[in-house]
DNA sequence: GATCTGGCTATGGATAACGCAAGTCAGACC
DNA sequence: GGTCTGACTTGCGTTATCCATAGCCAGATC
């Protein structure tokens, strides 16, 4: 059971579709392991350099390609900030465009915390309620949506 | 506004966690360019390996590297089908752990579509009545839930 | 038995991602 | 002016990922 398909990626055939096809950009700017991993502890609330190179666990050369990236990408922003008897330094934020990976990285940890039980899985629950969290697939009427019945379209 | 972190992660201060941090093996099995994109064709149907490579745009070698990967990962399985007059064959179907990725699909076709004007973006409507789709997140109770109120902790 | 086809495997080489180590730079503090 | 620290940059070697090409294998067809 798949998802439904309509337009342009139906009529294909086995062809590839090259650089413009759904996810091929997109998997260019956020689609590494340490840009993931980097966004994960901007989620974690991570914002200096120090923090983010560090908790991630690559080296600063890395970290700071990877962060000019995403800030490129529009998934980060440097923000001036200044701490007492501190000089001006930059905090790495997450933008609305950040924000919105939030189902992608809580579905990741969570497909994780079942699937690949040496990851040190994490659970997630709602603060207000104590529920369990999950990334979900819904419609803007409300429904919950099951894969099947999603159809698929590409944009004019 | 992140998350909130709790246990092992909010105590750890600036150190990695290493290979047993969440995302770290999750990334290693599924967090790659041509794994995304593959799980996105089967996805979209494809179960042939001929249709799976083509589509992607991948050469045969790596198509078949990284699919041993994902049924290694317990992400697709390999079924013996035979059409007539042809011999046994196998596909690539999604299994249920595969079929849990549909968020962080769907969450980044969405996301590209957004914020990746030249992704070749697509539009998903649920089948059902017509409206956008799009991955949320949810607690187990039912109510939508901000970002801010995910409590993140590790597993015992 | 020879051929053909879908589904791979093998080899070699380019490019990208990464680790390690060292160096730069700006401003607070002495 | 000199030192120190956080935030990077630079250079180099290694590993992973990818492409291109060629070859293998099983079974249906001829």
């Amino acid at each position: 059971m798949s998802v439904q398909v309509a337009g342009v990626l139906a009529e294909r055939g086995d062809r590839a579709l090259g650089d413009r096809c759904p996810l091929e950009r997109t998997l260019g700017l956020v689609g590494n392991r340490t840009a993931l991993l980097l966004i994960r502890e901007a989620f974690y609330g991570a914002t200096r350099f120090d923090q983010l190179w560090q908790r991630v666990g690559v080296t600063e050369a890395v970290a700071a390609q990877r962060l000019r990236g995403l800030v490129a990408a529009g998934v980060l922003e440097k923000q001036p900030y200044q701490e007492p008897g501190q000089r001006t330094r930059h905090e790495y934020v997450l933008t609305p465009a950040g924000h919105d990976l939030t189902p992608v990285v809580l579905g990741l940890l969570q497909w994780g915390a079942i699937h690949a039980p040496d990851d040190g899985g994490v659970a997630m629950t709602h603060v207000g309620c104590g529920a369990e969290v999950r990334a979900a697939v819904r419609c803007a009427a409300g429904h919950d949506v099951a894969e099947s019945e999603v159809l698929v379209a590409t944009r004019k």
